[in-house]
DNA sequence: CCACGGATTGGCT
DNA sequence: GCCAATCCGTGGA
C-alpha cells in the first residue's frame, strides 16, 4: 500500500511557506468508504490570515473560517460559488490563522473511486484522467471532501499525508497565486514543474 | 432586508 | 474568452 511515515503534528506547526513548499511531492491520503484514495500533491498556495488580504481569516474569526484559527494539522474545508468545496492544510499555532490550499493532486490509488466521485462513472478517458484532480474543487470532489471533513485531524487515520523525499529546487516553481483580487503580487504559489495535474501554468 | 461577490468549474461563442 | 450556476457570508440601508 503506502510507504513513508504519516506527517505528525510537529510538521504542521512550522512556517506556512516552508510547509507549502515541503508539501509538494507528498502523498495525500483519504480513507473513503473502506477505499484508500491517495495522490501526490503537485500544486499548493499559502494563505496568512494576519498579513494577507486574500486570506479568509484576514478580517477575523467567523463560523466559516474558525478551523484556521486552531492548531496546525487540521483540514480547513470551505464552500464557495454555491457549489464547490476546497481544502486547506492548517499550519502554525492556535490563533495564528495560516493555511495551505491544495490546488492540484496527481492520483495514485483508488482512481476508479475518484472517477466515480467526480464523474459518476468508473471509467474515464485520458482527458478526463487529468481533469480528475487538477484544481482545488476538482480534487475535493474526487476525494469526496465536503463540509463534514472540515476540521479533520490530519494526524488521525481518516485523512493524512505521507512523507516523501524532499524535491529538488529545480523541480519547483514559485509564483503568484491565482483566482484572487487582493494581495495578488505575493509569490505564495508553489507547484511541480511540468506536472500535468497543476491547474494552470 | 437586499445586493453583491467569491481561494471555481464547465459549457458555449 | 465569456459567462452562468448556485449557496452563503458580509456589508450597507
Amino acid at each position: 500500500m503506502h510507504t513513508g511515515y504519516i506527517l505528525d503534528s510537529k510538521f504542521y506547526k512550522g512556517d506556512v511557506h516552508k510547509i507549502a513548499e515541503c508539501l509538494l511531492g507528498k502523498i495525500f491520503v483519504r480513507i473513503f468508504n473502506r477505499n484508500v484514495l491517495s495522490g501526490k500533491i503537485v500544486e499548493v498556495e499559502a494563505y496568512d490570515g494576519l498579513t494577507d488580504e486574500a486570506s479568509h481569516a484576514f478580517k477575523g474569526k467567523t463560523k466559516r473560517n474558525e478551523v484556521m484559527f486552531r492548531q496546525g494539522g487540521l483540514l480547513y474545508v470551505y464552500f464557495t460559488y454555491g457549489m464547490h468545496y476546497c481544502a486547506n492544510v492548517v499550519t502554525g499555532n492556535t490563533n495564528d490563522p495560516k493555511a495551505v490550499l491544495l490546488r492540484g493532486i496527481e492520483p495514485v490509488e483508488g482512481i476508479g473511486q475518484m472517477s466515480l466521485n467526480r464523474f459518476g462513472k468508473k471509467s474515464f478517458t485520458q482527458k478526463e484522467f487529468i481533469n480528475l484532480t487538477n484544481g482545488p474543487a476538482k480534487l475535493c470532489k474526487a476525494f469526496g471532501i465536503e463540509r463534514p471533513e472540515n476540521g479533520t485531524d490530519l494526524t488521525g487515520d481518516k485523512i493524512f499525508i505521507l512523507d516523501s523525499p524532499k524535491l529538488n529546487k529545480s523541480e519547483i516553481i514559485i509564483t503568484t497565486r491565482i483566482g484572487i483580487n487582493k494581495s495578488i503580487n505575493l509569490p505564495w504559489r508553489y507547484y511541480i514543474k511540468n506536472n500535468p495535474f497543476v491547474s494552470k501554468k
